[in-house]
DNA sequence: TTGATAGTTATCCATGTGGCTAACTGTACC
DNA sequence: GGTACAGTTAGCCACATGGATAACTATCAA
């Protein structure tokens, strides 16, 4: 499988939990610390570094470290990977449906 | 959790493997057969079901069962939850860098 | 220097996921 | 009827996932 396709994995996987949606949600509105984030969620802080942990790992998300606090910000770059995803789906079938009507001009004789 | 968080939930777990996205892929051309959708994929049946009832249980295809052929379709209309989500969420980034060119704005005095 | 704060690491656990084989059901065709 | 075909059901397995607690490290502030 090439890497794009494992790209695709892993960004639709860390996609597919609705804490790590609300933590791109929040990040959208700008920089945040892991404890101004992990605050929101009644989970463990262990529990939700493991979110964290599968944001970044799929790029979703970027963060750095200074003095004892890390500070996460949104990659809105490679969220736009999942619009190209749905663009290029469309392009299939919106070809196939051109293509139809195609076939029913030319049957209306046009 | 509403609906809403679930159905995104199910629709980008089922959107997280490849054999899914392949399938998916392929309905864009129209109508398939579940074995004819099979083929292509070095996998037993019955596991490819299981993928087949992962992406109808998301609402990203329908199918129906006429004689011993079932016969699996595209829904368009599921997949376009996803570029919802994408639009929501740049439009919350969007307004972020709309606040930051009207307070660059401010500070140069204009 | 001593707390308190912000993460991190190490385990552990129940459940879900993606694959398999074997055996079964229902339909089409000769 | 008998056989092949298209799915389906049942059960098994290894591994991933999402949660937890406990204990640790490192930094800041009094």
């Amino acid at each position: 499988m090439d890497n794009y396709q494992a790209s695709l994995d892993s960004i639709f996987h860390a996609l597919a939990d609705p804490t790590r949606r609300a933590v791109i949600q929040r990040l959208g509105q700008g920089e945040a610390s892991v404890s101004d984030l992990a605050m929101r969620f009644d989970m463990a802080l262990p529990s939700f570094m493991k979110h964290i942990g599968v944001l970044e790992v799929a790029g979703l998300i970027g963060s750095k470290k200074v003095g004892r606090v890390r500070t996460c910000k949104l990659e809105p770059t490679k969220l736009a990977v999942v619009e190209k995803w749905y663009d290029d789906q469309r392009a299939i079938w919106d070809a196939r449906y051109k293509n139809l009507d195609n076939l029913l001009n030319n049957l209306k004789g046009k």
